[in-house]
DNA sequence: TGTATATAGTTTATACATTAACAATCTTTT
DNA sequence: AAAAGATTGTTAATGTATAAACTATATACA
């Protein structure tokens, strides 16, 4: 089904490149509603989901992660991390500690409840994962991602 | 140059699928980003943008959309519609008009400025979609667009 | 040693997105 | 014709995102 269709469009994309573009950015439209539907029945968001992993897997010994390190490797700026801390320092899935030798920055750590959530709902996110990308093959997925990085590419010139 | 290295992450991904998936998530933010700041120049938002550009090409005769046809098309709620066609009527760029024969629907119509921005716009605009496409043959884009077709069926189960 | 510059986090204002609850109106069913 | 159901738009509460202005702290360098 076309994207024409999927939006009960009248006219189609006189550009092949608009057609692209916007399937990249409806696909991933579509992928955050299933994700936020996912996540709500866990009493998560996706975004808060993705903290918690990036948390369990980039932070080294379990040392934590500062704001500024989860806004890079989130895509967002500072501001949001602040106040995304703050929900989720509220509802106890993490905690904000402090260092010695910089007090400029906070170092955000899982709180127990916060490991807990993550183990339960982590094993139910990896099948969500592959039911998106069910009937792929590696070569395709290869592909799929190839393409993408051609995309951001010239999305960042 | 892979998410790995553009998100500064220590550790790379488990699951083919989960890159995947993550490179369609995050090639639409920069997407986003992109549109953020070149329309940003001319006092839209990407949103805005494209209800200007779906009144101008998908609506019959000038004779405008409701506000649950550009809900449908832009994948978007009635709720957010609401306060979007709010703010862009206090823009003066759209205006709310009413049908005799249903007394619950708006439909939507561009203002003369609206017209004239989205006439001013929407070269420029065609000029950036084709850069985030370039030295992708028809065919690729062919193929971009039909593995993104594929996943979205999948989402949608 | 200061001064200038850079970095980390917060606050405020604004935009976009959701769900849930509601009012008004239209359509279907009995 | 009356009751039941569906649709359209609005409002309120909440989450995520931005930019700009701010404070506090580190670092560089003259």
């Amino acid at each position: 089904m076309t994207l024409k269709q999927e939006l009960n469009l009248k006219k189609g994309f006189d550009l092949l490149e608009h057609e692209a573009v916007l399937n990249v950015y409806f696909t991933a439209t579509l992928l955050k509603k299933r994700a936020d539907s996912f996540f709500k029945i866990l009493g998560l968001t996706d975004v808060q989901f993705n903290v918690l992993m990036l948390l369990h897997y980039q932070a080294e010994n379990n040392e934590g992660l500062s704001q500024a390190q989860l806004g890079e490797m989130m895509l967002v700026n500072r501001a949001n991390i602040t106040t995304l801390i703050d929900r989720m320092e509220k509802a106890n899935l993490v905690i904000r500690t402090s260092v010695s030798n910089d007090r400029r920055t906070n170092i955000i750590k899982l709180t127990a409840n916060g490991k807990k959530l993550f183990a339960k709902a982590e094993p139910l996110y990896a099948q969500q994962v592959k039911e998106m990308m069910t009937g792929f093959n590696q070569t395709e997925q290869k592909n799929i991602i190839s393409l993408l990085e051609r995309v951001r590419i010239n999305a960042k010139k």
